[in-house]
DNA sequence: ATGTGC
């Protein structure tokens, strides 16, 4: 039990079970980072992976410091679980992916209404990025029609939550948004983290929610436009970020937690998805505050981006890829982003799960398993 | 990651 945390260096731990993978260049970038000014404390995820000089798949804890470069441009990243009103049975994948169509377009105008209630509600701006919310994006995001494949505890005890129906789980975040935040920031202070006393790190501060806001915004539309598409209704059953920073007590010191691909444990239920070959499981987290109250977001990458194709071209035609073990199907008409968000390129879920349950920090709730994965009906590469 | 860079 105790040893699937390993310290790393002072105050730098990681959360791994014996059977979980963790590359080199991750854990080095994890000990680096913590070495910044006023990080007090850093934990690695067992989906820890290397990322731009920061890893991902971490939480640091900072005092008196900020560092927007270690929330990445991705700001709100996260993940919104819906459940429909569709049994699955009533269904199939056939079906699901022909009334799915393509819904990458901006959304249209009959939208507007409730896009405008929603950002008065939240009390969120207009930006220059407005035409993207609704769309999903690229990279590891992607919308997933899921089905509960096994209950780890009596369906009475998750009252909602009905087994039969199709889930809807959706992986997006703040789009370009985030990235000009983060951009415009590094512009004026290269990747220096903002003091508690500029008046810039308020600023951030401010953009950043807005960014939060406007991702699951994003999440919401994203879930309803597919539910339109399927001909569906349904409700939200969570919605958590795992890019994100917030202050945050540890031992009663106060200070910035910094998430980056790291899901908050004392917020609710979250989904601790896996690749699209995988399983995802609903959970119960125990928050830990001396691992900063995070969790795992995902598999986590084995392999780069880019080194996929040439790794599976071999093994795997395109045709091969568009299925799954579970027979469930995957919408992604760019090649390169079809080999690079292959089950292959991700470490095996039950890893992540085994590694989280070791450590104490999650009690899961249901296991779900992907029927249908929407990333792009856009040719590419 | 990116209403993407050559």
């Amino acid at each position: 039990m105790g040893n699937c945390i390993q310290m790393l260096a002072d105050q730098v731990s990681l959360i791994a079970s014996a059977n979980t993978w963790i590359e080199g260049l991750a854990t080095q970038q994890l000990i680096k980072t913590a070495e910044l000014s006023g990080m007090q404390r850093v934990i690695g995820m067992p989906d820890l992976h290397p990322g731009r000089g920061y890893p991902v798949g971490a939480a640091f804890f900072s005092q008196g410091v900020l560092y927007p470069a270690l929330v990445g441009s991705d700001i709100g990243c996260g993940m919104a679980l819906w459940q429909t009103s569709l049994k699955h049975h009533k269904t199939s994948v056939d079906k699901l992916e022909r009334k799915l169509g393509n819904q990458e377009q901006p959304l249209e105008q009959h939208w507007l209404a409730l896009i405008q209630q929603r950002q008065q509600q939240l009390g969120l701006q207009a930006t220059a990025h407005d035409q993207s919310l609704g769309t999903i994006g690229g990279g590891n995001h992607f919308a997933e029609f899921q089905q509960i494949d096994q209950l780890y505890i009596p369906a009475a005890e998750l009252p909602g939550l009905d087994q039969q129906r199709l889930l809807l789980l959706v992986h997006s975040g703040s789009r370009g948004l985030g990235q000009q935040i983060l951009t415009s920031h590094v512009e004026q202070h290269n990747h220096q983290g903002l003091t508690d006393q500029q008046p810039a790190q308020a600023a951030y501060r401010q953009q950043h929610d807005q960014a939060l806001r406007w991702a699951e915004l994003n999440r919401e539309l994203i879930a309803r436009r597919f539910l339109v598409a399927i001909g569906s209704e349904g409700e939200p059953l969570l919605d958590v970020n795992h890019n994100l920073v917030s202050p945050f007590q540890l031992h009663g010191q106060t200070g910035w937690l910094h998430r980056k691909g790291a899901t908050p444990s004392d917020q609710g239920l979250v989904v601790i998805p896996g690749s699209r070959g995988d399983y995802s499981w609903l959970v119960r987290p125990i928050a830990n505050p001396d691992l900063l109250c995070s969790l795992a977001h995902g598999a986590g990458r084995k392999w780069k981006r880019g080194d996929c194709r040439q790794r599976l071209s071999h093994k795997y035609s395109v045709n091969d890829l568009r299925y799954t073990r579970f027979g469930s199907q995957v919408i992604c008409a760019d090649r390169e982003l079809l080999y690079d968000e292959a089950p292959e390129a991700y470490k095996p879920a039950s890893a992540i799960m085994e590694s989280l349950q070791q450590a104490g920090l999650v009690e899961p709730l249901a296991r779900l398993k992907p029927v249908l994965t929407y990333k792009t009906r856009g040719e590419c590469c």
